[in-house]
DNA sequence: AAGGTCAGGTTTAACGATAAACAAAAGCTT
DNA sequence: AAGCTTTTGTTTATCGTTAAACCTGACCTT
């Protein structure tokens, strides 16, 4: 591989003009500078990162932490942010946590358990001089990280750090679940059913609030016994949907378009049919529930946005400026979804 | 950030002897090991990779160039390459080029306007300093990439590279499509439809092949009025039904489950049952699969091992041996899908 | 006792690029 | 023409780590 001294040595100049050429700093002679432009060229001369990170101590490169790259929120988030990076001159190195696929639970809620598997990874990622590290998380809840953790700066995307000492970005998960009940008002579903996650996830109990600030706005009676609880998944949406129906809801607020195909399961199996007997609603806007028989109104996740603000905060925060009050003051955004109407919602006033 | 040099200064000796305990040379008496690793633990010092990386000259990193982070087939490879590299102490480094988000088809078989996006690219990547390259296409088609581009090893998976330079592992298409078409007729299905890609793809041609040559080892007349060409999109699957239909085919065989998707489609508009009264199958195993009513039967991909199959290639060429026999001669593996079987295929004879 | 071996280190130089300090020659001023 | 400025460079030291060469005293051998 060629070297800069090699190139200067063609060109019968120093190591350092060769440089200065290349970075644009001034006090070079035309002529000097179109000789070795042309021998770098003719070379294929590439500047060797590795030694300008030693010394410049400047590595441009942030790293994304991914909880579980597998899961369908990961990717839409890291790719936004590889954009923004990219366009700044960045290098984006991904670590997969692989959390969801490796434990699953026993990590859960376990703060011991998860940091044996973060830690190394922060270690990791101080020895490779990462400039920033921006975190994935898969679902939400708090994360007892502080940034004392670590050297360099950093943000969480949907998650819910400890608020006070790490900047996030999440979705405005009352703002989102308000929006969805309200549009079921206003198709005139007064008998809202709700499927929400475990009773005691932070997504669920937010989305929860907004759904009654909703229906209370309104002046519509909230009722407990039309609140059920799953886990995300399919089959639990499936098993949760005879009580709603037995309480005659007329209508389904899932708050996962996986679940919303369980109760689609419950509805086909006694005959009845989804967006016509019973209403059914998502939550996510996964690619799958265009594909639902009807297609399912759902809420979409600005995961693009996520990615784009998450981003601009760590940006903001790589700039050499006020890191003292960069790294105690933390801030926290939350970023509405948007309804996305489809055929699974039937209007029951003109 | 404490360095080597800190952390002998507090032992008393010098840096090299802190090094060849950090990395188990021998000649270093106990009791100094206890107290050197003692202050290391105590300051928390951590090795810099960047200077390693100088001086060694080895970065233990390697990189992945995705075609686009965002189709379905790429976050299932890049997790089980991440896993494989990461297992054997290399970071991984992802580079998006983000092919079909940018401009979608001009660069489609346009040689130069690909090489534009990809070749700055490769340049970074020698700055960089990565030991490895691992490349992955979003659909099949030729690349020309010889190896010659770039100075380090170099595998690719999910595509057809020009064979005879550059090693790739890729899905076995004919017989993957042999086995579903091969299905369909060991369910009684003989007059078979086929919903493909494009007509000049890759994909398309030799999955064509594999439905044929099951047809014709069963004694069934292939027909190619029974054929027909989309986009892979849903909508081309529903606007090339009718004419398959008209023509009496009992089942179709989709070469994308969105494709199947739009089936579905036409089949519900004129009010006939997929799965009953036409069977159909798809193509991909995306999640989307199990959520068509009746559940699609398809063809899965194998993501994982296709992730683990490159990084088995690339991890064996970057081995310091024969070099120069690794360059010139390419290996390439194909691997045959999995039949994942529904509720979309009618049994038609006992 | 002279020479050799060995454990347990230290010193030096190098990886490749660049900032900082220094230098030589040309041009300008008075 | 002496002194100053400007242009156009060069030399040196450094980032953090480590391979290679070198050093020192203890112990062994004959």
């Amino acid at each position: 591989m060629v070297t800069l001294k090699e190139i200067a040595k063609e060109c019968n100049v120093s190591a350092t003009t060769v440089s200065n050429i290349l970075n644009g700093k001034p006090k070079v002679s035309e002529a000097t500078r179109q000789k070795v432009l042309q021998v770098v060229k003719k070379r294929g001369y590439q500047p060797n990162y590795v030694a300008q990170g030693l010394r410049n101590q400047r590595t441009r490169t942030i790293a994304v932490i991914a909880e579980d790259i597998g899961l369908f929120t990961t990717p839409g988030i890291i790719e936004s942010v590889m954009a923004r990076f990219e366009a700044e001159g960045y290098h984006t190195i991904v670590w997969n946590l692989r959390l969801y696929a490796r434990w699953n639970e026993s990590w859960y809620n376990n703060e011991q358990a998860y940091r044996s598997i973060l830690n190394p990874v922060l270690q990791e990622l101080r020895s490779i001089k990462v400039e920033g590290v921006l975190y994935i998380a898969g679902h939400a809840r708090l994360i007892h990280c502080t940034s004392q953790d670590y050297e360099v700066p950093m943000v969480m995307a949907y998650a819910y750090p400890d608020l006070k000492t790490i900047p996030s970005v999440t979705i405005d998960e009352e703002q989102s679940a308000y929006l969805m009940v309200k549009y079921l008002l206003s198709m005139g579903h007064t008998r809202i059913g709700v499927v929400g996650g475990r009773a005691d996830n932070i997504h669920t109990q937010r989305r929860l609030v907004g759904a009654q600030r909703a229906m209370f706005e309104n002046g519509v009676p909230y009722n407990p016994e039309w609140v059920q609880y799953g886990d995300w998944y399919r089959k639990s949406g499936y098993l949760v949907t005879e009580p709603l129906v037995k309480a005659g809801v007329t209508a389904i607020f899932c708050m996962a378009d996986r679940m919303a195909g369980g109760v689609y399961d419950y509805l086909e199996e006694k005959g009845l049919r989804a967006g016509e007997d019973i209403s059914v609603t998502g939550f996510d806007n996964q690619d799958l529930s265009e594909y639902f028989r009807p297609a399912l109104t759902t809420m979409n996740l600005p995961l693009k946005e996520i990615g784009e603000k998450a981003s601009e905060i760590l940006l903001g925060r790589l700039k050499d400026g006020a890191p003292e009050e960069a790294l105690t003051s933390a801030v926290s955004l939350s970023i509405p979804c948007t309804l996305v109407e489809r055929k699974s919602v039937k209007r029951l006033i003109p």
